[in-house]
RNA sequence: GUGGUUGUAGCUCAGCUGGUUAGAGCGUCGGUUUGUGGUACCGAAAGUCGCCGGUUCGAACCCGGUCUUCCACCCCA
């Protein structure tokens, strides 16, 4: 055998098996969007690199997958690097080694990968600001990439389902993200599942309070590694990142906050007194909280975290994020939020967006792990017609035409192997009914259909073949 | 990007301190059984031991590199 092809680390190739059932999330996760009132739209699989440079720090930058330029890149490298010669450099320097790599990716790589689909739909969103009644409530059901090292569950090619509203800073916004949660959860029999919400002004505002408005980025992702690494270290990262040791202590009921969302807004509230951004932060949560605990959730939890901060710098309110039920060992398989200022970045100013996005391909790991796949969902053919022979054979693709008009989903066994054979490749894909159309049944304009399921056979004419298939 | 880990038949895995022709279960294919399946029995095929190089009389096993897997950071869906 010669050597095996391959595909590149942190991509994978999807069997049948496995695209019925991620059909199946797809499905639900769009009729939920479709239900909510969501439209969907598609971006590019790449865009140009200004696009996405710069938008999601330089974390993010080192992650997004570059295009090289077609042509011959290298050569025109090389005039840009001879014009800079003769501007910027005098003497003996080479050019080429006071160059840095940005410089350099400049001007080879133009295009890149679509890192997430929040930034694309930024820029859709001040492309076409014109055409776009607001406010604006769009879906999006596509992969994106990241150069990043995989691991379980995370992938370099993985799928988003956005769901976004811009144009409207209406706080029901986010109570319906929440019901929307929750309807697809529950949809998909992933019950249990908690919705994890806090507020950026809330953070915000603790950094006020204990003087470190400056560092909130040092201090929010240290905050959010509580849970994993404990009090102490991240206190000691705090210290490390110049936070005083008085602000710190004034920290410390964030630690402990326990409680339903009343108890720990109270707690907060005592915390944030002298912050006015704190307090709007808190004014919001109470906001969703009531708009929840009013109109009820089918299977979801919603719970207040204020450790949970979540990387991107562009959200400015509300931000979620989902866990799967306790026991499943797996990332966030959800997150979101309100970023006042995105499309800002694109020159189009007080346009408010909020939104919330499913990661498929962790949802899918989940639903596995748990068995919630519903046992229906392998797509097959119905009704797979035995081979006798020739003159069999013609009269099977008769009657198959006939079925596939009606829309069901017939096939003829193409050669004429033994019945075991032909049973056994039934039996393997699970297809459900059998045609035998042998001598016998040609004499008399009959069909034997078999359920594969029960084993019961019976004689039907065309007609009562098609009443029964249908 | 940092540190570690993994790779043997289609799949799951054995393979002793380096020593003849690398094994098992499941699956596949053929037969008992070409008009009745999931069972049983018999038989067969299938591996440059991830890839490249090195050490050695001799390498699946030791060393280096590389790719891949998974894990912890980082970050995140």
């Amino acid at each position: 055998m010669a050597q095996k092809p391959s595909i590149p680390k942190g991509t994978r190739d999807f069997n049948p098996q496995e695209v019925a059932k991620r059909n199946y999330i797809f499905n639900t996760i769009r009729r939920e969007f479709e239900v909510f009132g969501f439209q969907p739209i598609e971006t590019p699989s790449f865009e140009n690199s200004e696009t996405l440079m710069g938008k999601y720090g330089d974390e993010g930058d080192r992650l997004i997958f570059k295009i090289l330029n077609s042509g011959d890149y290298f050569d025109k490298f090389k005039n840009v690097v001879k014009e800079l010669s003769d501007e910027t450099f005098s003497g003996d320097l080479n050019p080429f080694y006071a160059i840095e790599t940005n410089f350099v990716t400049k001007h080879i790589s133009e295009k890149a990968l679509r890192y997430d689909l929040t930034v694309p739909f930024a820029r859709y969103v001040v492309q076409h600001q014109n055409e776009i009644d607001f406010p604006f409530k769009r879906y999006q059901i596509q992969p994106v990439w990241r150069a990043d090292r995989p691991q379980k569950g995370r992938f370099r090619e993985f799928y988003q389902c956005d769901a976004d509203v811009v144009g409207s800073d209406s706080l029901w916004q986010e109570v319906e993200f929440v019901q929307l949660y929750d309807s697809v959860f529950t949809a998909l029999g992933l019950n249990g599942v908690t919705i994890k919400i806090n507020n950026r002004k809330i953070l915000s505002g603790i950094a006020e309070v204990i003087g470190a408005h400056d560092k909130l980025i040092d201090f929010t992702v240290a905050l959010d590694k509580l849970d994993k690494i404990g009090e102490e270290k991240v206190k000691d990262e705090m210290r490390s990142k110049g936070i005083s040791e008085e602000g710190i202590s004034k920290l410390q009921p964030l630690f402990t906050l326990k409680g339903d969302f009343g108890a720990q807004i109270n707690e907060l509230k005592a915390i944030l007194s002298t912050s006015e951004e704190g307090k709007k932060g808190i004014e919001e949560l109470e906001f969703i909280n009531q708009g929840i605990q009013t109109l009820g959730l089918k299977t979801a939890k919603l719970q207040l975290d204020v450790t949970l901060a979540r990387g991107l710098n562009y959200y400015t309110g509300a931000i979620f994020e989902v866990a799967a039920p306790e026991g499943v060992k797996m990332g966030s398989i959800g997150g979101g939020g309100r970023y006042d200022d995105l499309t800002g970045i694109f020159g189009l100013k007080n346009v408010s967006g909020v939104g919330i996005s499913f990661g498929l391909d962790r949802i899918a790991l989940v639903l596995e792990d748990l068995g919630l796949f519903p046992e229906t969902i392998t797509n097959t053919v119905k009704v797979l017609f035995i081979n006798f022979g020739q003159a069999e054979a013609m009269a099977s693709m008769k009657a198959i035409k006939v079925l596939r008009e009606q829309g069901i989903s017939a096939e003829l066994f193409p050669d004429q192997k033994n019945t075991k054979k032909q049973f056994n490749y039934a039996n393997k894909r699970q297809i459900p009914y059998l045609v035998l159309l042998g001598d016998s049944e040609l004499q008399s304009n009959t069909y034997t259909l078999k359920n594969m399921a029960s084993g019961e056979q019976q004689e039907l004419s065309l007609e009562q073949l098609i009443v029964a298939l249908q």
